[in-house]
DNA sequence: GCCAAACAGGATCCTTATGTCCAATTCGAG
DNA sequence: CTCGAATTGGACATAAGGATCCTGTTTGGC
């Protein structure tokens, strides 16, 4: 359901903010979120061109983000990469097929709503002072 | 964020409920759902693999629902062409990397889990009850 | 100034999704 | 039985997404 770049853009805006304001280098961006650093690397790229995350290149240089981890919304990081499209118009422009499959359309956006609404309603902030969720979805194997 | 596929399905079954009982050819789906019938073919045979259609061969025949609209869900459909993947567990399996990315993805899983609900409580009856609803997505460019 | 760190960006490759085409098969009807 | 309607299924084509590699450019520090 979601692109493999929406997840890796968000790894990495996650790992950011918790170092943040800190710069991480490419390298180890890929290392902490298990994401190949060659295209880690053109996530980035994308990332930058939305004046998301700043790229410092040379020694010492690396990747910090551009706004405070609590200005930065999901929401924020997802349009970037991939915007939610929602669903504005039918898309059969048929004057004869009634209004029936607007009604599927219509339900199709309202669940693309609601996701929109919940990704901007979190920041990256807010991700990071979540103690121990209810639901650990993170059980590692390892005892 | 939804692919070709499940939209074309979902029209299929939309358009067939309309139709209920009576079969259609996969040419008169085509034709009324606006999708390349030959590639509308593959997608069906998808939806009988899945138990969804009946497709009858030979003149006189098509295709037809197996079950009633009011006993097929919106998810039904989806999830017969392109499973809804839930997030069950960190896509990183670390030990290192403590809860942040898992609150990420929890609250990722939780807008998937919000659209299951609401596609598994909609049957394709009831979208065809549905008369104008408030807001209607089919308003064509012609007067 | 030189070197090493680090990003930039183009070329390339692999896989999957989408879409097309055609010969084969099934089956109802005359 | 024969013919045409209709799906079947395999091969093929195209495009996009995901991923890798290599060379170039920038830049801080010695």
């Amino acid at each position: 359901m979601f692109s493999q770049t929406v997840e890796y853009a968000l790894r990495a805006a996650v790992h950011l903010a918790s170092k943040s304001p800190n710069p991480q280098t490419t390298a180890e961006i890929a290392e902490a979120t298990q994401v190949p650093m060659a295209y880690l690397s053109k996530v980035l790229q994308g990332l930058r061109a939305k004046k998301i995350v700043h790229l410092q290149r040379g020694a010492g240089g690396g990747v910090s983000l551009v706004h405070e981890p609590s200005q930065l919304t999901i929401l924020d990081i997802v349009n970037s990469v991939e915007p939610i499209q929602r669903i504005k118009t039918c898309p059969l422009e048929l004057r004869s097929h009634g209004t029936r499959l607007c009604s599927l359309h219509s339900r199709m956006d309202e669940s693309l709503k609601s996701m929109e609404s919940a990704f901007a309603a979190t920041t990256l902030a807010e991700l990071l002072d979540e103690r121990n969720p209810s639901i650990p979805l993170c059980e590692g194997t390892s005892s």
